[in-house]
DNA sequence: ACCCAGGTGGCCC
DNA sequence: GGGCCACATGGG
């Protein structure tokens, strides 16, 4: 066992099956819908508090915008004042447009567009304003079940403390982590997951000591 | 009155 | 390739 299976085990130990958000987020299979929620959340919490999150979409929700082709359908002057909580919302709400935009005009659904090559998919995503690498990643791991490893900032605060290596930026540490880990969606999703329940807790702990 | 939160794009050098 | 700023809300 490696450095990395051996963290992923302590931190399962420690934390058990991922809650809350985690819960849908790792589930297999997931149904057209779940997908489409895991899509819309992964625009909505980028820089974001996952409880503003909730907000919004349950805005989105009361409102009865409850799909990829209803938020294609509607104004993104209005996506916008019902995403406000979650920040960014002008920004975002383009993005969520854009992307559903993108999805319904090339693939219908989710679903279809699951049986596309994740290579290519990643970077047709990438094209799409408002989509980076993490959140490119996140719907293909997360909404697609792709094995592809999701970074970000509390991945690159672990590699830090753990002095797992020098160099921080997204290729490279997506790369160590897929090279040591067998290529399985259903461990990158779990191990991402607890990845940031850690970090969490470990801010927490300091916020509490100040 | 601060500080923080699963990022991204646009600019600069 | 990296540093800095804007984007904005809700909670500690």
């Amino acid at each position: 066992m490696n450095v990395f299976e051996k963290i992923y085990q302590e931190l399962k130990k420690k934390y058990g099956k991922p809650a809350g958000q985690w819960r849908l987020w790792c589930k297999r299979p997931k149904t057209e819908r779940e997908m489409e929620e895991v899509t819309m959340g992964a625009i909505l919490t980028q820089r974001t508090n996952w409880r503003n999150v909730e907000l919004a979409i349950n805005n989105l929700k009361k409102a009865k915008i409850n799909s990829l082709k209803e938020i294609y359908k509607s104004e993104p002057q209005k996506l916008a004042s019902l995403i406000k909580p979650s920040g960014f919302y002008k920004a975002k709400a383009r993005y969520l447009f854009n992307l559903a935009k993108f999805i319904v005009k090339n693939y219908s659904s989710l679903g279809r567009m699951k049986k596309a090559k994740p290579k290519g998919l990643r970077e047709e995503l990438l094209e799409l304003k408002g989509i980076g690498p993490e959140t490119a990643d996140s719907i293909l791991l997360y909404a697609l079940d792709k094995p592809v490893f999701v970074i970000d900032e509390y991945t690159r605060r672990l590699v830090k403390e753990l002095k797992l290596a020098n160099k921080t930026n997204y290729q490279f540490l997506q790369k160590l982590f897929e090279e040591n880990l067998r290529k399985d969606e259903r461990l990158y999703q779990d191990f991402h997951a607890l990845i940031v329940i850690n970090g969490k807790s470990v801010s927490w702990r300091k916020k509490i000591k100040r």
